[in-house]
DNA sequence: GCAAGGTC
């Protein structure tokens, strides 16, 4: 019998790819050490029964570093990293990994062909090519496009699952480039970037850090951008100046229905003159009390509004979810995301589209939600309705993967942890929500003139609270007024009072984010912060676009090119490394401002 | 002693 070799990118994609395509019963467990599994069933492919013998690696199994000769911090000129012919890379199999290598050759030895199930994203590309690489080593017949095959799938699902086996594809060329050369310039600018900044404050300047650490300045693409963005973020609340505003507030009474106190705001909202607002207050006042504290409704306005039913899910919106809703960070999130993936409860939580293929069957999925206690009830109108479902289209579209979606029921018994189970409710609400209708409802705006002054109050009443049944996460507040207000009727008038505010919450909020996030507190001296703030400075002040925040958008923009083939990687990587070469020499050229902007915030040793 | 991105 054939024996085909699979690859995926987990042990736990492994077993759970494996269960997709055979049942539990057929297939055979085989251990390599304490760590590895193989498991292996036969199955129809091809006309033809075949051995599946499905493993796994974890994550990348190859390493990228300088050559021996370069790794010495002092064996070459900084500027030289960023110089491919001055300083050669190479790939290879790092100590940890080398089990992963022995076991991936004594595997593909004996089979004849290699099916690549690496997670379906660039670095999963990658990965499968280091593997290729790998096999071909030991097994010839691996050299031959036509014994190597490439899975995609969205979902660790059986249905997924065969559908890549009966739809398998080639390696992407371009996007293994795409991923080779962000690994070269990654490394490159950050060896010389970190060993020129770490060098030169070593010399210059006593950093306080804490424990035993090595003072070490890292520079990173991605590090630096989102310092980049702290920093801006801080010095726009240091420079913010609270300022105190005036307003008038109205209190009205219905005369018959009595008892509910109306209270309405001012059309001009606000005033920053203290003065201005108190004679409009007088002038107010003076008419009131002409009239017996009376004012009239001078217009009712009704609108019908809708709240529109949120988009397909995709990554970014996840986490943004997550941390609004649970608080949760993006890292927890991804990881419980991860998870729920891997175990088949959802689709590929990896994903920049925001609009369904045309392809998916939505009644189908929503139709395993349907014994759910939490939304079963709901999934039943769904299906009543079934023509009112479509879902809106997003703008995004990564041509891989669909919007994150729930592919299995929830268990009985619940998810093992807290984090699974709120992010799989999320998941299938915010899915139900998507396939289901606007909410409608009706505003009512009711404006009262005191004098020329004029008050507003808005009602909302809600008439169809369509998604909004099954996500909680938006919020619609009715809000009810008095049946009986029409045109012209006259009001008593409880209150006019003159306020004042100020627009100083948002320096609360900083405050707040500096205290938790952004300072690092040791003993007295907030380190880390001041640390980052020196360097951004002098980053600007030599001119050196290090720490923008688009930078690394920019670069994946460059990168992105080689994947869709309209530019040579070796264009996108010499580009890049040039402009990291000028700035480097921006810096090292100006070590005198660089001495000057630490100074500020260091003692020179 | 350096990066970022996979996974454990």
């Amino acid at each position: 019998m054939k024996r085909i070799l699979n690859i995926a990118e987990k042990p736990s994609a492994a077993r759970e790819l494996s269960y997709a395509l055979a049942a539990r019963k057929n297939v055979k467990i085989r251990e390599i050490g304490r760590r590895l599994r193989v498991y292996e069933f036969e199955l129809d492919w091809d006309h033809e029964k075949v051995l599946m013998i499905f493993s796994s690696v974890a994550g990348h199994i190859k390493a990228l570093d300088f050559h021996e000769n370069y790794r010495n911090w002092n064996s070459c000129d900084q500027l030289a990293l960023l110089d491919p012919t001055k300083t050669p890379i190479k790939e290879f199999v790092p100590e940890d990994k080398k089990f992963l290598e022995q076991a991936l050759k004594n595997e593909a030895k004996n089979c004849c062909k290699l099916f690549l199930w690496l997670d379906c994203d660039s670095e999963g590309e990658k990965i499968a090519y280091e593997v290729l690489e790998i096999c071909q080593q030991v097994n010839l017949s691996m050299r031959a496009p036509e014994n190597v095959k490439r899975a995609r799938f969205s979902a660790i699902t059986p249905r997924d699952a065969r559908n890549a086996l009966q739809n398998l594809t080639q390696l992407h060329y371009p996007t293994i480039s795409m991923v080779s050369t962000r690994q070269e310039i990654d490394l490159r600018a950050g060896a010389a970037f970190t060993r020129f900044l770490t060098k030169f404050v070593q010399d210059t300047f006593k950093i306080p850090l804490h424990g035993d650490k090595k003072v070490i300045l890292s520079y990173g693409p991605c590090q630096f951008p989102t310092l980049g963005l702290v920093v801006d973020r801080l010095l726009t609340i240091r420079a913010f100046q609270p300022r105190l505003f005036y307003y008038l507030e109205l209190k009205v009474r219905c005369k018959r229905s009595g008892a509910e106190e109306l209270v309405l705001s001012w059309d001009r909202k606000h005033l920053f003159d203290r003065y201005c607002c108190a004679l409009l207050y007088e002038i107010c006042y003076s008419y009131l009390s002409q009239n017996h504290f009376e004012s009239v409704v001078s217009d009712i306005k009704k609108t019908a509004k809708s709240r529109r039913r949120p988009l397909p899910l995709d990554t970014v919106e996840l986490q943004r979810l997550a941390s609004r809703v649970f608080r949760f960070s993006s890292d927890a999130t991804m990881k419980a995301a991860e998870r729920l993936y891997s175990e088949g409860y959802i689709s590929y939580p990896r994903t920049e589209t925001n609009t369904f293929p045309s392809t998916i069957d939505l009644f189908k999925l929503i139709s395993l939600q349907q014994d759910d206690p939490r939304w079963g009830g709901f999934v039943q109108k769904m299906k009543e309705h079934w023509n009112d479902c479509s879902p809106r289209k997003g703008s995004k579209d990564d041509k891989a993967h669909p919007p994150i979606h729930p592919t299995k029921p929830a268990p009985k018994q619940g998810f093992p942890n807290k984090e699974c189970e709120a992010i799989y409710e999320l998941v299938t609400r915010r899915f139900l929500a998507c396939c289901s209708t606007d909410a409608k409802g009706y505003e009512t705006i009711v404006i009262v003139k005191v004098g020329f002054e004029s008050f507003r109050i808005h009602g909302l009443s809600i008439e169809d609270a369509g998604y909004l049944e099954v996500y909680p996460y938006d919020h619609w507040s009715e809000r009810t007024l008095p049946a009986e207000l029409e045109i012209g009727m006259a009001l008593d008038v409880i209150s006019l009072m003159m306020k004042e505010g100020t627009d100083a919450t948002m320096a609360e909020h900083i405050r707040k984010i500096q205290d938790r996030e952004y300072v690092v507190k040791q003993g007295n001296c907030f380190y880390p912060m001041a640390l980052g703030l020196a360097l951004v400075e002098a980053f600007e002040a030599c001119e050196a676009f290090l720490a923008r925040p688009t930078c690394r958008s920019e670069q994946e923009r460059d990168l992105r090119q080689i994947s869709e083939g309209n530019r040579d990687a070796s264009d996108v990587l010499y580009a890049a490394l040039a402009a990291f070469s000028c700035n480097l020499q921006k810096l090292s050229t100006a070590t005198n401002v660089l001495r000057q902007v630490f100074s500020v915030h260091f003692d020179c040793s």
